[in-house]
DNA sequence: TCTGGGGTCCTAGGACCC
DNA sequence: TCTGGGGTCCTAGGACCC
């Protein structure tokens, strides 16, 4: 029985990464990948832009302010799509059992491979190597006795970074990391522990699992009890349980217009309904996100009896749903989902689908189908856009 | 700093059932 | 009848991650 091994694969900062492969003149520059728009945030940033304190999620305002000469681009998901893929296959050769967690990050099961390499480090470097030569791109990987640990020592040298983490040194690692920068541990988190007086990993081991469930509750204490100790509490174990799909517009100006409400709740309601189609997912629930322009953000969301199978019934429900919620006023962001979500297989098998809504839903596959090879077809209504739309 | 968009998971309260 | 206990589902909101 050979000891735990996993290794955490992070792609340096990469979609700049990816531009600047593509437009070799941006190398050495500070790039930023995000729209420019006066509601944007940084998307991802190179590391160049990074010395002027811009980072990711950032507002577009601020990260200009603090570095007026950097190049900032939009981005291009369908390129890093692609590259991302071209790791992954690299990945797929070196591990025998991978997770793909993000666009840019994996965790890699290396436990008994000690027969195919003469140890993990050299794995590792020959990883590292591949992905450099086969893809022009830089990648940190951390290693650890478990996915946790991985993760965080991945963080902890970046970029082009390896950090290994020898098996019975998990705590004292967690200890160097800091409690700030533990994964799962946010602003909200640490704002928390802090009105207790717990500001590091070994003052919050000294609070008992009894008492972290008492104050966060049964699940956020036995995380927090377990992470502080460098033992995984248990990311990306398991299949996931839900699955869900959303869309969402950020307005300038603020949406005010019931026209145009319209135009977008019907625009929002296709997107997500194109795509469950094209995931072969049904939903059971149909959900509005609304924004006011004082950031208050509310939510509502129907489970229908009757189910939801095709972009007509979505908008009735986000549209019912809508009205019922709004308050009134401008609109900052408009948002629609589905919730509830199962492999459609099943239920068009089933004898309770409506022929109606069942032969819409075939009727909107085919559009979806030629829709893929290129020819846009798409409801007359949903063309009609507002002048006042800027980030999509 | 004035805050995107797409996700997952958790919590608490209420409804409802046995 | 002043009031159990457990389970499940639904809803709204919040934390966190990339």
């Amino acid at each position: 029985m050979s000891e735990a091994v996993f290794f955490h694969v992070d792609l340096d900062a990469f979609f700049a990464a990816v531009e600047v492969l593509d437009n070799p003149s941006l190398k050495g520059k500070p790039l930023i990948i995000g729209h420019k728009g006066p509601r944007s945030v940084v998307s991802t940033c190179s590391y160049e832009a990074r010395r002027f304190g811009v980072h990711s999620a950032m507002p577009m305002t601020t990260a200009m302010r603090l570095c007026p000469q950097a190049v900032c681009v939009p981005g291009n998901m369908k390129r890093y799509s692609e590259k991302s893929k071209e790791v992954m296959a690299i990945i797929s050769d070196i591990a025998p059992d991978y997770l793909q967690a993000s666009i840019d990050e994996a965790y890699l099961d290396m436990t008994g491979t000690g027969l195919l390499y003469s140890s993990p480090r050299q794995a590792a470097v020959l990883l590292k190597e591949r992905v450099r030569k086969e893809t022009g791109l830089t990648i940190s990987v951390g290693v650890g006795s478990s996915r946790f640990i991985a993760k965080l020592a991945s963080d902890f040298k970046k970029p082009d970074g390896l950090t290994i983490v020898p098996s019975g040194l998990e705590t004292d690692f967690v200890d160097t990391v800091g409690l700030k920068k533990l994964w799962g541990v946010g602003k909200a988190t640490v704002e928390k522990l802090e009105k207790y007086n717990i500001r590091t990993t070994q003052e919050l081991r000294e609070y008992s699992l009894e008492r972290l469930s008492g104050l966060f509750g049964s699940a956020q204490g036995t995380y927090l009890y377990k992470a502080s100790r460098g033992i995984d509490p248990g990311i990306w174990s398991g299949e996931s349980k839900s699955h869900s799909i959303s869309a969402e517009r950020t307005f300038f100006p603020d949406l005010i217009e019931k026209d145009a409400i319209d135009n977008y709740l019907m625009e929002l309601s296709q997107e997500v309904a194109f795509r469950s189609l094209d995931e072969h997912f049904v939903a059971r629930t149909v959900g509005v996100k609304i924004r006011y322009p004082d950031f208050t953000t509310t939510s509502i969301q129907t489970t229908p009896q009757d189910g939801i199978y095709n972009s007509s019934d979505v908008f009735e429900y986000a549209s019912r749903l809508f009205w019922q919620r709004y308050k009134g006023g401008g609109i900052r962001l408009l948002g629609v989902g589905l919730y509830q979500m199962y492999s459609g297989d099943d239920i068009e098998q089933e004898e309770l689908f409506k022929e109606q809504a069942r032969k819409k839903r075939e009727l909107e596959r085919v559009i979806l189908d030629i829709n893929k090879k290129g020819t846009k077809l798409t409801r007359a209504s949903s063309l009609i856009k507002d002048k006042g739309r800027f980030s999509g």
